[in-house]
DNA sequence: ATACACCGTCAA
DNA sequence: TGACGGTGTATT
């Protein structure tokens, strides 16, 4: 008798697959253990078991599971659960989940090791070139992975080289599974045991007297481990005593000292303890209370507190109740604002109950903080993270915390699952019966709508720590300067007024622009002929830094033409303007002073950002020149003004939530001035300063730009008002996706009449080679959001039964926004 | 994803 | 003719 087991391959496909185990093994296993099964022709994967049962396929002959990898599940029940509905919701496979949410060092593959078999080979003429080459390597060395084979020959596919070494019995392959997660281990040393009294100790000193610096080091340990009464680590002795480690080797060899080593954590607390958190203000004492009572009616609460209120502090008081019960706490914050200064900070209140969780971590700190988590140990009570945290192996979660819930970073784009972290947050709370917290000094619309609609409780705060004002906003019409001729660049005269006073009173600056690079485009004055990139249907951008174009779509690189490559003209003429420029002309105007860069590209590389922050929190910088990176939670005391260089590429962006995103950008970058006693600054310069957003921004008006949004979305059925599906073709072939599209829209058409727009092609509608096509799915609110994703799935299953469109990629993006 | 079979093209 | 690249199909 055999049972079998359904399982998850993080491959995207639809199905589970099915295989064969023994009885004890099917009583022993559990759902969401981890088994090595074999899969197609020789490859060996990881699955999750998703159920055990008795039913055997009908179809096939079930093969064998190879290997069992847990003795308690990877994946506990809730979660598995919660990756059921990000599959269903999304519209995506649990292997694209399970990809997602396990961190690598779990998912172990199969590697082909090839090695040379054990019988002699006759005749060595019978080799091909290629293959005497693997042969020959394989004497040198007693195995090779298939990655140096294909270095060893300059080529990618080296399989049939080895199929016909395998015939000729030269080689023999295997596969092999690696464990990825290497526990760290620290290596420590002590004096052996046969030292340890003192009449054996002096005799070795007299011994080593020939050997100096090895009595030295002797000596070093000795007092090392007197102070501390703690093990001694290798590389303390090392630095304390100036040896190198081949002395230690020499002492080690001899056997005067004895190695051994301690597993140890690479994510480790050191801090000092914990201080007493700060006592709430009135304001902020309010807010919590209201808070609470709406947790009492309402399992998801939306904070609105301006930029700069406090409203960490409220969060913190929430996270000490909730720990208090013994629960854990998620606290969700974007990507770039998981700052050391954030960090430190919650640090400071609950001490190493803190982990944090984020993609500049390894492979292996993640693991440990997964397993942290899982084990529900006192390290991870409280867990900070960037969006893929939701995925940890929570076990009994008592609240979210969504900070700066209304950052669209929240939201993953590219490969599936194509989750909303806030979303998610809110139904992983469901599941936990736990609850979310929402928080922002200028909520997404959808959040503020649900709040009005009652759906979530509602807080705020309005005034600012300390009472700080909010900053002094003036909007500076760029086109009358220019015909006035006030401009110096991209400086009117009123920015360098304001910024002269600023740097004399000793603050600091912040300029924001929306745009990295030098020049967004290099264009010939002569015929007008303006360099693209080879693979998509963009512009090359200017990056004066290394004098190279770049393509900011596919990451292609060329050096900068010197004269136009159409005409060979030499006057070539740069549009529009980036950090780069920006960073030039202040440069050019306050000579003086020091200015950095904070973007994409100096931001590179594990500690680039904080480099940055340091700088200018210690003063080196006084003007900072950036991309929206300067918005995200960053406490700068001595900021005092803020220029927004050029308000309008951000509100002609075509995209429904342009608007939106505008106010929310500009107020946020508006919030680093002033943060101290004196009152912030900010200048934005606009062509267009009567802009409803510009005034609504300039008065921090929340409440009319989420009145007048609202209207527009209701009139051209955006979301909140209705939801959307969006629906993305990809094909090298232009006349393919063309005609695939108008299918896929008219199918569409069919059941959902003029709620499908499109097809379109994006503003690049060609990127890495492929042709796009988008077509979208608005569906109103009293449609049945299953019933429309069904409908979809099946228009999408027909249209992969035609014979020519089985080759376009089809992409569902649920609430694309 | 990825191995593999199948098919057409290309240089000898 | 065989090598190579692109395409299509199945994977338990």
């Amino acid at each position: 008798m055999v049972d079998f087991i359904d399982v998850i391959i993080p491959i995207p496909l639809k199905k589970l697959f099915t295989y064969t185990v023994t009885q004890a093994e099917a009583a022993f296993l559990k759902p969401g253990m981890r088994v090595a099964v074999p899969f197609g022709k020789s490859k060996i994967y990881t699955g999750i078991v998703f159920s055990i049962h008795k039913e055997a396929p009908a179809a096939y002959e079930a093969k064998d599971v190879q290997q069992i990898l847990d003795d308690k599940p990877a994946v506990n029940s809730q979660q598995l659960q919660f990756w059921g509905w990000i599959a269903s919701y999304y519209m995506c496979t649990l292997g694209d989940v399970m990809r997602a949410a396990l961190p690598s060092a779990f998912i172990l593959e199969s590697e082909t090791v090839v090695s040379k078999s054990k019988v002699h080979l006759a005749d060595e003429s019978i080799l091909k070139d290629d293959e005497f080459l693997i042969y020959e390597a394989l004497q040198h060395q007693s195995s090779l992975k298939i990655h140096d084979i294909s270095n060893i020959l300059g080529k990618k596919n080296v399989l049939p080289v080895i199929k016909r070494l395998i015939e000729k019995e030269a080689i023999t392959v295997e596969e092999e599974v690696y464990e990825k997660y290497k526990p760290k281990l620290v290596r420590y040393v002590k004096l052996h045991n046969s030292y340890t009294s003192e009449k054996d100790f002096h005799e070795l000193m007299e011994e080593l007297g020939r050997a100096p610096k090895q009595r030295e080091v002797v000596l070093t340990l000795f007092s090392i481990s007197a102070k501390t009464k703690k093990p001694v680590k290798v590389t303390d002795l090392v630095a304390d005593s100036g040896a190198s480690s081949s002395i230690i080797k020499a002492l080690v060899d001899k056997g005067i000292l004895e190695e051994y080593h301690i597993q140890t954590d690479r994510v480790e607390y050191s801090g000092d303890d914990t201080s007493d958190l700060k006592q709430l203000n009135e304001h902020q004492e309010k807010a919590l209370k209201t808070i609470q009572t709406s947790f009492e009616t309402h399992s998801v609460t939306l904070l609105h507190g301006v930029t700069s209120s406090g409203k960490t502090e409220v969060y913190v008081k929430l996270i000490e109740s909730v720990i208090n019960e013994g629960k854990q706490v998620l606290y969700l914050l974007p990507e770039i604002a998981l700052t050391t200064q954030l960090i430190t900070r919650l640090q400071n209140y609950f001490g190493e109950k803190v982990a944090v969780f984020h993609s500049k971590y390894s492979v292996q700190e993640r693991v440990e903080v997964w397993n942290h988590v899982l084990n529900h140990s006192a390290k991870a009570q409280i867990v900070l993270g960037a969006r893929s945290s939701i995925f940890l192996p929570f076990s009994n979660l008592g609240l979210i915390v969504v900070d700066e819930e209304h950052e669209q970073s929240f939201k993953q784009f590219d490969p599936a699952p194509r989750y909303h972290a806030r979303d998610a947050a809110v139904v992983l709370s469901h599941v936990h019966k736990a609850k979310t917290l929402l928080g922002s000094a200028t909520p997404s619309l959808e959040s503020y709508y649900n709040a009005k609609q009652n759906k979530y409780g509602f807080a705020e705060l309005t005034v600012r720590y300390n009472n700080v004002l909010m900053p002094d906003i003036e909007l500076v019409d760029v086109k009358e300067k220019q015909k006035k001729k006030r401009m110096k660049g991209h400086f009117s005269d009123r920015l360098i007024e304001e910024m002269t006073e600023a740097l004399a009173e000793g603050h600091q600056i912040i300029l924001f622009q929306n745009r990295r690079g030098f020049s967004p485009i290099v264009e010939c004055k002569t015929c007008g002929h303006a360099p693209e990139c080879p693979n998509c249907d963009v512009s090359l951008t200017f990056h004066q830094y290394r004098n190279q174009l770049r393509c900011h779509y596919c990451g292609y690189q060329a050096a900068m033409i010197q004269d136009c490559m159409a005409c060979g003209g030499q006057d070539l003429d740069s549009k529009g303007f980036g950090t780069e420029q920006i960073e030039e002309e202040v440069k050019l105007l306050f000579p003086d002073h020091k200015v950095g860069r904070m973007d994409l590209d100096t931001t590179r590389g594990k500690y680039g950002y904080e480099k940055i922050i340091t700088a200018l929190e210690q003063q080196e910088i006084d003007i900072l020149v950036g991309t929206q990176m300067l918005t995200k939670g960053l406490d700068f005391r001595n900021v005092k003004l803020v220029g927004i260089m050029n308000a309008d590429n951000m509100l002609n962006f075509p995209d429904f939530r342009a608007h939106e995103r505008s106010f929310q950008l500009m107020l946020q970058v508006a919030g680093r001035a002033g943060r101290t006693e004196e009152r912030g600054k900010v200048l934005i310069q606009t062509y267009n300063p009567h802009h409803n957003i510009l005034q609504q921004v300039s008065t921090n008006n929340y409440t009319e730009m989420f009145k007048e949004q609202m209207n527009d979305r209701y009139n051209f059925k955006y979301p909140p008002i209705y939801k959307q599906i969006k629906i993305t073709l990809k094909h090298k072939d232009f006349n393919r996706v063309e005609t695939a599209s108008i299918w896929f829209a008219k199918s569409l058409r069919q059941v959902f009449g003029e709620h499908v727009l499109g097809p379109e092609a994006p503003p690049v509608a060609r990127i890495r080679n492929q042709f796009h096509k988008n077509i979208l799915v608005k569906i109103p609110k009293q449609q049945s959001l299953a019933k429309t994703k069904e409908a979809i799935i099946k228009i999408n299953n027909s249209f992969a039964s035609v014979k020519d469109f089985r080759s376009v990629r089809v992409i569902l993006n649920v609430d694309n926004f």
